[in-house]
DNA sequence: GGTTTCCCTACGGTTTCCGCAGTAGGATCG
DNA sequence: CGATCCTACTGCGGAAACCGTAGGGAAACC
């Protein structure tokens, strides 16, 4: 089920066919290769083997109150214990979009997506902070979305 | 320039043809169309518009820290004035990768990515804490990335 | 009624994708 | 050194997807 994280660095030809990939999800396998001087079936292949090592995703991205999801958050957590621990915990909750170990005030930043109030109380009381190890949270409610880019790495 | 921000809410079958590609944004547009009732071209179509309008966008992320951007960064930021003027100066920064305004002890936050420590020290002093109406700003470093999905909306 | 707009379907020509066979370049080992 | 793997690449043909466009039908507006 979890992706195998191999830690093997990426090669100049993989980082550009992402590279490519980052501004365009859909563009095609012949056009890459044109772009990083590959066979179109050589970067599929690249391709495939990145996604399923889980190093890429390619995916669509939206702001979520577009959507209906009317309650974003990003909680700051202080945990007692293994922060990894308690961080894989987070990580299975469907509402949790984002998890990080942080290393400032917090040992933990999540972000939480939810449809409305309730759900997000419901979320922070009754899991988040029910769960073994977690002492303190705060609550960043988001107003906004910005900026959204994930583009770096073509600068 | 900035992308229009048209508010129109989105009907039932966008809201669907989304989910498909929060799930594989590679999915055929035949095959969306199957899942979702209408024709090939229907789906394009609207795909189209929908990335047109910076509803949505089909993009490959992945974790930055094995594309060589070691350090990244959450910003929590503390604003006198207008948190909006601010948040666009910090979103043409090509370093941060999101901004959010937020209510809670923080008003915005932003997410940055750096190659190293110098210039994320640089980017800190010299580009964001000089921006005139920031008064503080903390910075929690990324440890680990240990989620990262998006495909609420099909829970 | 007429016109405009919007969204859809249908369809063919072109491009892309996909699976597979074949090959070249490294490693490893006796 | 030769034999054997292993990995990554290219080339190719059939299948599938994409793209532009023409045309139809419904709703809105005058």
């Amino acid at each position: 089920m979890s992706t195998k994280r191999t830690n093997a660095a990426l090669d100049a030809t993989s980082k550009a066919i992402i590279e490519q990939l980052q501004l365009d999800g859909r563009r095609s396998y012949a056009e890459i290769g044109k772009a990083v001087g590959l066979s179109e079936a050589a970067v599929r292949q690249r391709v495939q083997k990145l996604t399923d090592a889980g190093v890429m995703q390619i995916v669509a991205v939206t702001d979520p109150m577009r959507l209906g999801f009317n309650r974003q958050a990003m909680l700051g957590i202080r945990v007692s214990g293994d922060t990894r621990v308690i961080a894989d915990k987070l990580a299975e909750m469907p509402e949790v979009a984002y998890v990080v170990l942080s290393a400032g005030s917090f040992d933990i930043l999540a972000e939480v997506v939810c449809e409305d109030d309730e759900a997000l109380i419901e979320l922070l009381n009754q899991k988040v902070r029910a769960l073994d190890g977690v002492s303190t949270t705060e609550t960043f409610l988001y107003l906004q979305l910005n900026k959204q880019k994930y583009d770096w790495g073509t600068r």
